[in-house]
Order: structure tokens, then sequence, then C-alpha cells
DNA sequence: TTGTATGCGTTATCAC
DNA sequence: GTGATAACGCATACAA
């Protein structure tokens, strides 16, 4: 093939200049006459030719082509719905989504946001991982939007967050749980680093505190957001001298390892513990019994981040913080104690 | 902000040339004085200089920087996962990976071609939805590797394809269930139109005729991969004058709608229904019973088809099939009739 | 209505 | 070692 058709191709071809052909290629910018066009048309059909994106951008002429997503593990499925929800979401508005992935690792955050700076993308939205304020800050410093989307960090100024009001939903668990009589309830959160882990247990505490509940920091497990330490979280909460009845884990990506756990223990569900988890997972419908959720609205949380991070940088000067509604589901998993 | 600092503005902060900056921004490309080098680098520091890769892209200098992936189901846990994979494969080589989602449907996929085509990446790596041969052709003809990924498409000349041996995971399944003594095995596959869906269902029948046991085309359902159909082609097999006692769900997308729809018919597994999934979510695991399941090598098919795709050209003439082998994992969700 | 010329940010090829 | 300068493919003022 020797390297695709260029707009000279196309022009030469077709018999015009190139000015010509780019006013063929961009309707608007320019008038051309009919049989001219289809004369271009033809050539452009004949060659297959396409123009290039990369050119495109360097005239950085018109509105963002691009948009960086930076999740944290797509392997999670509240994760991996989002991307899709929000690659969706990008292109019915004609642009496209660039993955990366941390793995919960700030190194390669660091790596992810070089790239995207590198690429000068039009909006990042991401799931931050660690601190990394720096990093960010100099993106904004580019005039990029940034979004952070289900965790927010406090210390990057113009930065937009959407997630659900992560209090009210922790509160909405612990409310349920303590109807049902319950007194001693165990928290499997995010790390205390991350805002949303912060939040769902503070949201937790202050139930407990209105309730007049004793509250047992010992019953509060703050674990990372990957690997198997939802599990040992379980193991040590029901090992304790006065183990809790009931148990919310407030940590999408923990809920695997920490019902695996109770399933090795023979712990039973809801007559040992009741449950409560922060997913939507299908399959928490399929566990025995069916899990009692909270469900994040997934689609209004990429709706709100892609227009955030399209958006004219009119809105760097006020960002926003959208909070969602999030759905809680009672389910089979928890009954008095 | 007012723009970013280019590669003019650093050569003038530090009092050289723009070759100079280019030569010690690529390493190797050119000699440069230790001690210019560091006045380069400190003025690329203290401007916050990054290349852009359009630019660059623009320059078509070196190796592919961009990867396209196109999958038909983000949402899918085994789609999400590969995602992952193909991400962490692309970014150690340091390429970028442009997310693409076709939902199942061609429309979309024409477009998300368009697209790759129009920036010139690498290479593909796709879960091809329909027979769109003319935009995979056309990508082919641009010098673009294309490497379909657990499906495939036969009229695309020059494209690779990595996949588990479908025929014979469908093989295995099928003789374990006649080796636990069912005679009547129900099947719920991709649709006849997938390459996936045909060599599943291809092995399957192979093993009954050797196993001399009736085939009855009724027990063999052809379901689209996203949807609910999983749940009605199991309630049609129920149905039956004869149903099955045994069911392979070879369709990693259906697997929730269908035991879905046996958890609500109440139909026990495995006491009236043996079950084997195409499937590793973890959650298979969690279900009660824990599901027999083929595990797919979601690592090797990522790392194939990232290779793959970023191969020299060389390996136009001489498109690769590879088969990697998956797990056959027996757990309680099969037993004798 | 069409064509010419210039610039976008970078790399590469030369001379110096 | 270093510095002009010509591409790369496209968009766009401006001239014709």
């Amino acid at each position: 093939m020797a390297g695709s058709a260029t707009i000279r191709d196309v022009a030469s071809a077709a018999g015009v200049s190139i000015a010509v052909v780019s006013r063929v290629i961009n309707p608007g910018s320019g008038p051309v006459r009919a049989e001219t066009r289809d004369r271009v048309l033809a050539a452009i059909e004949q060659l297959a030719y396409r123009p290039r994106t990369a050119a495109r951008e360097l005239k950085q002429t018109g509105a963002a082509t691009t948009l960086g997503l930076v999740l944290a593990d797509v392997t999670n499925p509240f994760f991996a719905r989002l991307a899709d929800r929000v690659v969706w979401e990008a292109r019915s508005r004609g642009v496209q989504v660039l993955l990366m992935t941390t793995q919960e690792d700030p190194h390669l955050e660091e790596e992810a946001l070089a790239t995207l700076v590198s690429r000068r993308v039009g909006g990042v939205i991401a799931t931050p991982t660690a601190t990394n304020p720096d990093s960010w800050t100099r993106l904004r410093q580019l005039d990029t939007n940034v979004v952070f989307v289900d965790r927010s960090l406090d210390d990057v100024p113009g930065a937009h967050t959407v997630s659900i009001d992560n209090v009210r939903s922790a509160r909405q668990a612990t409310e349920h749980l303590i109807d049902l009589g319950h007194r001693r309830i165990g928290f499997i959160s995010g790390p205390e680093s991350s805002s949303t882990g912060r939040a769902r247990a503070a949201g937790h505490r202050a139930v407990l505190a209105e309730r007049g509940l004793e509250r047992d920091d010992a019953l509060v497990r703050h674990v990372p957001f990957r690997g198997e330490q939802g599990g040992d979280a379980v193991g040590a909460l029901l090992a304790l001298p006065e183990p809790p009845t009931a148990l919310v884990v407030a940590n999408t990506a923990q809920v695997v390892a920490a019902l695996r756990r109770l399933r090795l223990r023979g712990t039973a569900v809801p007559a040992d513990l009741s449950v409560v988890v922060f997913d939507d997972d299908p399959w928490t419908e399929l566990f025995e019994p069916a899990l009692t959720i909270i469900r994040q609205p997934i689609a209004m949380l990429a709706a709100h981040s892609v227009e955030l991070a399209l958006a004219e940088q009119a809105s760097a000067a006020d960002p926003r913080s959208i909070a969602v509604e999030a759905e809680f589901v009672p389910r089979g998993s928890t009954s008095t104690p």
C-alpha cells in the first residue's frame, strides 16, 4: 500500500487544490461548487482517503477529540461498567476514550498522567489512586479538565468530582441494619486515604451516634481496594470476643473476597451474619441469599463525568462537585439477628 | 497558561536550537554535550515542557504508539478482564490503548473502525461483531495489524486470530457430562454467525457422535451475546417434552441470565440439572453450588494479541492463528443425573 | 468559487 | 557538537 493517501493525493486526483478538498471534508468551512465537491468525493472514495487525526490535532482546531479515562482496576465490575458507559457517552459526542489502568499503583498512575499530558487530551476522568497532587495539578495547568469519579482528591484545585453521596448511602446501610435489631455492625471499607473510604465510614459512625449505639473502632476495617484483604478483614471481625451480627462491605472491590471467606468459615448469611454490600454486579442477585446492595447509578456517574470532562474551560474557575443518588436495595442477605 | 510550552520555547530558554532539544528528548538520536543537556533539561523542567504526541505521530517516526481495542461489550466480565490485561501488556511496551465498544452493534463497529483508521493506530485487537469484511479489509490495506481475539472472521485476509481451542473445550464439557451419565445435554451457545458459537457447537456434536448418542438439534440453542435471551433459551430447553439433565452454557455473556432463570424456576443444580459454563468470573465460585467452568487464559490471550498487534508488518503475509489452552475446572454444579 | 502560502510541534538531514 | 531547514498532513487567512 506504500502509505495511505493524503489530502494532496486527493487534490491532484480530483484536479483541484488541497484547500478545496479540505472544505469538502469539513462542510461549512467554505464554499464549494456542487460539481467540484462530487469530483472530490469521488477521488476520496477511490483512494480510500481518511484524514489523519494526528494532523488535525496538531492544528488544534475545534473541540477535543480524545478523552482520558484513568481507572484503578478494570477487573472490578463496577469500574468496567463505568468504562462501558463513559465510552458510550463519549462516542455519542464524537469523542474517543483513551483507557488507562493504574492497578491502584501510584507509579502507574503517574505514568498514565504523563501520557495524557503529552496527548493534550480534552479532559480526563479518573478514579485517583493516591495523593499525586503534583501530577494532577500539572494536568490542570494545561487547561485540561479533570473529573474525579467515585473517589476524589482534595488537593487538586479546579478538579471536578462526581460520585454518589457516600455518607448518605453508608447511613442507609447502617440504619437498615439497626432497624432490623443489630447492635454490633462490622464495617469493611476502602483505605482511609481514599475519600470514599472516609465518607462511608463517617456516615456509618454518624448513625451509630444518633442512635446512641456504642462505637467500637475494632469493628471498622479499612482495607486496600485490590487484593484479598477483604477476606482477612472478615476473619478478624468474626474473631473478635464479641463479633458483629451484621456486616457492611462498603468497598466494591472487596466483596468477592469477603464472601468467599464467609463461605469458607461456614458462616451462614443472614442467620449468623447479615450482609450489605456496595456493589450491583448482577451476581449479587444470584448469590444465595440474594445480597442486599447499594446500587450505584453508573449511567449517571458516566454522563456527568463526560459532560464535565468535555466542558468549555469556563468551568475551570468553578469546579463542581456532583453527588448522584444511589439506590438501596434490600434483599435476602439482611434479617433480624 | 495560554497554551503549553513547545520545543521552541525550551530552545530559547536554554539558549540552544530546537535540534539540540530534540536530541536531548530522544537520547541516542545524536550527540549533545553533557553540560548543554543539563541546561536543556533544566529548561524543560522549568517550563514543564512535554512533547506533543500528535506532532510526533505526524512525523510517523518510530514504532506505533497507540493500539485500538474494539470490544463487543465491556460489561461482560470476560471482556473487561481481557481489556485489563491488554492495557497492561501494551503499557509495558510503551503503547497506549484506545478502547472502543460496539455493544454488538455492526453500525457502532463500523464507526469504531473509521476512527481507528483515521488514527493510523499501530494495530487493532478486536472481538468482531458482524461480518463487516469490507471495513476490516480496508484496515488491513492501511498496513494495520488486525488481531481477532476470542472470535474471528473468516473473510478478512491477513488478520490474525487468538482464541482458546473452542472445539476442544466444548468437547471437554460434553465429555465430562457424558462420563457422569448424562444422555440429554442442553447447549446454549453464541450466534451461529460467530466463529465461537459454531466451534463450540461443533465440538459438542462431535462428542455426541463419537459416543453414539442421539443428536437432538432442539437441545442446541444459539442466542445473541447481549440481552436476556440466555434465560429464554433455558426456559425453552426445560419445556421440551424430554428436557435435558445437563446444560452447557458456552456463552460467556449469557451465564447470568441463564442462571437467573434457573433460580426463578426453582430448578435445583445439580440435582435437577447439571451446569457447565464458559466463564471464570470469581462469582462462579461463590454461586451455590460452585459452578463447573471452562476458564479462559485471559492473560495469554492478551499477551499474544498485543504481540501480534504490535508486530512488524512482515507478519502481514503470514496471518497466524493462535489457540491457547483453556482449563476445565470441575466443581459442584455437575453431578450424576 | 478556487488556489497559494503559512503554521501547527516535532524529527531528521544536512551543513557548519 | 550544534544549528538551520525541510518535511509530516492538515486547516485557514488571504489573494486571485
